[in-house]
DNA sequence: ACACCAAATGTAGTAAAATTACAACTTTGC
DNA sequence: GCAAAGTTGTAATTTTACTACATTTGGTGT
């Protein structure tokens, strides 16, 4: 696909003056593209068919379909491809590789969010009397996040890491209750468990997990993230960005249901951290 | 930058055949770039000269040079762009609104980090005797998250959530302890302490946070994230991921560093959560 | 309504760029 | 060391883009 990696690796079919092109733009590609075939054999020091026949070589139309492919390859941002972590992979390689792998499975996770879904669990949210958010293991953190954020807004909000507790503030739920539940899996035994408990107390149960799941089907809403988890690694990393990303989602509807007047109340939360904090200079 | 949204945008300016010249590339980009001019403008039904004008009006020296920024459009797609959220809008557009800016937050996030720094903090990290995570307020669940991985690598790993658990925590420091302290802004008072506190009992103190912050100026080693966040939503939300996903990336380059026998390791970890849960059909 | 001016568009010629065909030169194997 | 295959360069050809100028269009003031 890109071309500069595809340079990288023809190395080996390409002739001593191929090379020396190759040479002149891999080390300045961003030149190559604004250079025409004549300046460009000049600089490489060989005749323009040869660099014609080098960008024929590398399976493209001629000079200037070289060039387009170049400056696509030059574009930040490449595309976004899951990648998977190799061991031979130095720091920039995997650091590249877990920013590209994590953008790549938002985009299949925006994918899979159903939005009407999101418009009622937002409605839900709205109108609930009490939230709570439980997770457990990694999603733990997640339900965390999804405490701080709700937790501007004004609401009763729930959260506890402790199952037992999760299970008695589940006892006491009653109609006008949300429960948010987050597990990749949705296998987690003791977290269906509350979602039964949940569910006989009256309160609605929202799950965010993945599609057809144990805990899914106790749910009364199902925010079903499908997230390609690279299993190598043995760590779940892409499924709870989507999940946060999802929280993200739900906190926006929230506000913004609840309207201008809302909003400046957030700012004035936000304004009372002031006094924990050093001043920038030029507030 | 993006030269379809610069058409999009232009458009006032344009002339009417210039106009057409628009709707048909806009139509059909992926055809524009490899066309000529000739065939550009029959398509269009004007003379080639008027399209060589249109190319002028966008900033570019001419066809050519305009082809070339359209191809590094189309790569890509560069679609993810950081777009703000509107009030009127409806479900579908915040959700991939906040998919989209959360991705090309995380774009370039991954352009500011530095991968020499990544290099020697990962480094210090697998040497530690201790390893801290402390955050407060929306950072909390990002320190909550690396506890949650960094536990699973057998290594003493310290999260509290309470400021006077951090401080002591801090106190009882000595040399090989890392402590990693998260805040997007940099300027949390009590974070700022704990950094002085840490430093002076001889622990390593890593930041991540923003640049030239108070915090950054009393960390060993500064993962500096510069994340455009949208402060409209009075939330810190896309700094969070970026955040959690240079967790993933120190937590990648960890495991790495220890090798495949630690990768086993890891595997047991993830095999005994398996009795707290339901089993998947065909495990 | 007409004349006039400015902007817009097209025509035709020109310059530049890329490609092809072929010749000269290397390299390789026998 | 010579033939054959492969590589590279020169020069001609073709394609492509650009410029200068002519024509048309649309609008403004008398």
């Amino acid at each position: 696909m890109n071309i500069l990696e595809k340079i990288t690796q023809n190395n080996a079919a390409f002739s001593k003056s191929e090379r020396k092109v190759a040479e002149v733009i891999l080390a300045n590609p961003q030149t190559a593209i604004h250079s025409s075939i004549a300046t460009l054999a000049k600089m490489s020091d060989v005749s323009e068919p040869t660099v014609n026949r080098f960008c024929r070589r590398l399976d493209t139309k001629g000079f200037p379909d070289f060039k387009l492919h170049l400056a696509q390859s030059l574009a930040n941002g490449t595309p976004y491809v899951n990648r998977h972590v190799d061991e031979l992979d130095g720091p920039e390689e995997y650091t590249n590789k877990i920013f590209e792998s994590t953008m790549a499975s938002l985009e299949v996770a925006r994918q899979s969010v159903d939005v009407n879904v999101v418009n009622r669990v937002v409605d839900l949210l709205t109108q609930a009397q009490k939230i709570s958010f439980f997770g457990l293991g990694a999603s733990a953190s997640v339900a965390h996040d999804a405490l701080n954020k709700f937790f501007r807004f004004n609401v009763p909000v729930v959260y506890f890491e402790d199952i037992l507790m999760q299970r008695m503030s589940c006892m006491n739920c009653s109609d006008g209750d949300v429960v948010v539940l987050i597990s990749h899996t949705g296998r987690t035994k003791s977290l269906v468990e509350i979602a039964q408990i949940a569910r006989s107390n009256d309160a609605t149960v929202v799950g965010i997990t993945s599609g057809g799941s144990p805990l899914a089907n106790e749910c009364n809403y199902v925010l079903s993230l499908e997230v390609p988890e690279d299993t190598d690694m043995y760590m779940p990393m892409a499924s709870r960005i989507a999940q946060l990303t999802l929280i993200d989602v739900l906190a926006t509807g929230f506000t913004l249901r609840r309207g201008n007047k809302f909003r400046e109340n957030l700012k004035r939360v936000k304004d009372t951290l002031r006094g924990s904090r050093y001043e920038k200079r030029g507030d």
